[in-house]
DNA sequence: CTGTTAGCGCTTTCAT
DNA sequence: ATGAAAGCGCTAACAG
């Protein structure tokens, strides 16, 4: 800038001024100085020596999880990101996508992102990433969960919905089984059988597992005899897998609550018999294969988790879900 | 900083070692440094100071198009996305989306953004946000096109994929079509025929244009009497509005050739007879349809676009597709 | 309408 | 092992 100011034969300040007040700038003056900066190759102000000195960088950071990878793959994800995007654009807040996963500097790097807020995509309760992004002492949301003081929480009720599609999927079923989300960030693939939600690392899983055994005890069905099958991440093949574990060990299962819509695909590929089975998110899939599911916005829920690590009030999404009856249970 | 410093004792330096380099640091002088940053609640160097100084932001740029919106619901650029993330999260790289088309300010935003490089998907030559990343002498990737002096293009060769399946699912056809991508960025609905490829804005509709073309003109079709179906966006609904037009215009029409899977589940949904089919990008959609289709990966190229942007050498994607047939074409 | 001064928070270089 | 000085590029505040 110092260059183009001596090669337009002007102080500094009326560079500055060109390019960020160029009313209080002559027209000729103006004029010549972006002749120079042309001339030079000058393409404006530097982004960080701006920030620097704004004490802001425009930026939202987002922290998709312990594996970046696993984000983009989750369609829901990519919605969610979808509405964080778009809040970002409508305010001129560039969104940065904080690359975790792939080392063990993760908290460094949350640390040392230049953003002026975070959102944060659900994650266990001692996910380092959460903590690094919590020290830096800039707001942060989270979505889904978990709680924690100081954090915005945006997310449904996730136990009140699973009560409710678990009601609905379990409803005179013998065997019911579900397919479950990862429990802890080892996301191990396995089948347990009355698993106690409380240990479960991830609130969201967490509570939609409650919300399945509120469900089961509703209908007088044992949890504690209810097979969880453990999926690694929300993809039909792992769903497909763990459902041919849950056969092998209930034969007759007849009723599956699947955690998403991609995971109750799964079972229903791999199903043998009749079957109830739900699903999660109301997604095209869900339509698709006339899938009674849980319908909520994963955008909308990007765009509010946005607006409020930006500093605007949201209203609270606690309900903003809604039971999708579909043929998938209708027997 | 400085406070901190104050407050352990020591000089500023001496906290900057303790971040950047503590093996320079005495035990005892960092622990005593890191208690200090605690009680103040500092949380590490300032990212956009560390910027200023070192004159880079480790951030690599991309920007997505017009509207970013169109992006995240198009699952290929999602793809793409994902590979450009996956390299950056191995070299500790932020992934910044800029966020455009939401406003007439794209240029100043694009300019502004604290990256060391650029990633631009897809465009058109006339793109402003093109000219504005290029502007900024950042070195800049463009995924597909158009080729500019100055910047390095990653992608296959459309036109020869184009062909290759335009034959394929031209062969034998009365009455073919072509449901394609916009033509410029009015992206406008429509259907016209004989569409000169050397009209279109975007490069990469321009060249499977192009290449249907060549595969017509090998079969002896004449392409003034082929009929293009012009889509907004690679959506299936749009695709399905799109193809009643095509039915309406020509009832007779037995082939359709289309730029995306998306597009070409649309025209299967839409048939009204016997249908010679062919899609682009060999997705899920394209397995679970039986479609023939070209196979490239978005994911692959993402990953090239990111290392490219970041210095390093990539090789040539112009051959790295491959055309799979199915039974789609057939018949 | 234009210029001067000061300092944002950090790290490189060169001492000690 | 620690520190002092200088400056990265910019803009707010205040002249003139």
């Amino acid at each position: 800038m110092t260059d183009v100011a001596r090669a337009a034969g002007v102080s500094t300040m009326t560079v500055s001024y060109t390019y960020n007040r160029p009313a209080r700038v002559s027209p000729d003056t103006r004029a010549r100085v972006l002749r120079a900066a042309a001339t030079l190759g000058y393409a404006g102000p530097d982004p960080s020596a701006r920030s620097l000195r704004y004490g802001a960088t425009r930026t939202l950071g987002v922290v998709l999880g312990e594996h970046l990878t696993y984000a983009f793959d989750d369609p829901q994800a990519v919605r969610f990101l979808a509405g964080v995007a778009e809040v970002c654009a409508e305010r001129g807040y560039g969104l940065l996508i904080v690359p975790t996963g792939a080392g063990d500097d993760d908290h460094d790097r949350v640390v040392a992102a230049a953003v002026d807020a975070y959102v944060v995509w659900t994650t266990t309760d001692d996910d380092p990433v959460l903590a690094a992004a919590c020290s830096t002492r800039r707001p942060v949301v989270i979505h889904g969960g978990p709680e924690r003081a100081g954090t915005t929480m945006v997310g449904i009720d996730n136990r009140a919905a699973a009560r409710a599609v678990g009601v609905e999927v379990f409803a005179g079923a013998r065997r019911p089984v579900v397919l479950s989300f990862p429990l802890d960030r080892n996301r191990e693939m396995f089948v347990g059988s009355g698993i106690d939600p409380d240990s479960v690392a991830y609130p969201v899983t967490r509570d939609r597992l409650a919300g399945y055994r509120d469900a089961a005890r509703d209908l007088g069905i044992d949890w504690s005899r209810v097979p969880v099958g453990v999926c690694r991440t929300s993809d039909e093949d792992d769903a497909r897998t763990v459902m041919r574990h849950l056969v092998a060990a209930a034969p007759d299962l007849d009723a599956v609550a699947a955690m998403s819509d991609q995971l109750a695909l799964g079972a229903l590929r791999e199903a043998t018999g009749p079957l109830r089975v739900s699903g999660w998110d109301d997604s095209d899939v869900a339509r698709q294969h006339d899938l009674t599911t849980v319908a909520q916005s994963l955008r909308e829920q990007g765009a509010a988790c946005a607006t409020a690590a930006l500093g605007d009030p949201v209203p609270d999404h606690r309900d903003a879900w809604r039971l999708v009856r579909r043929g998938s249970t209708a027997a």
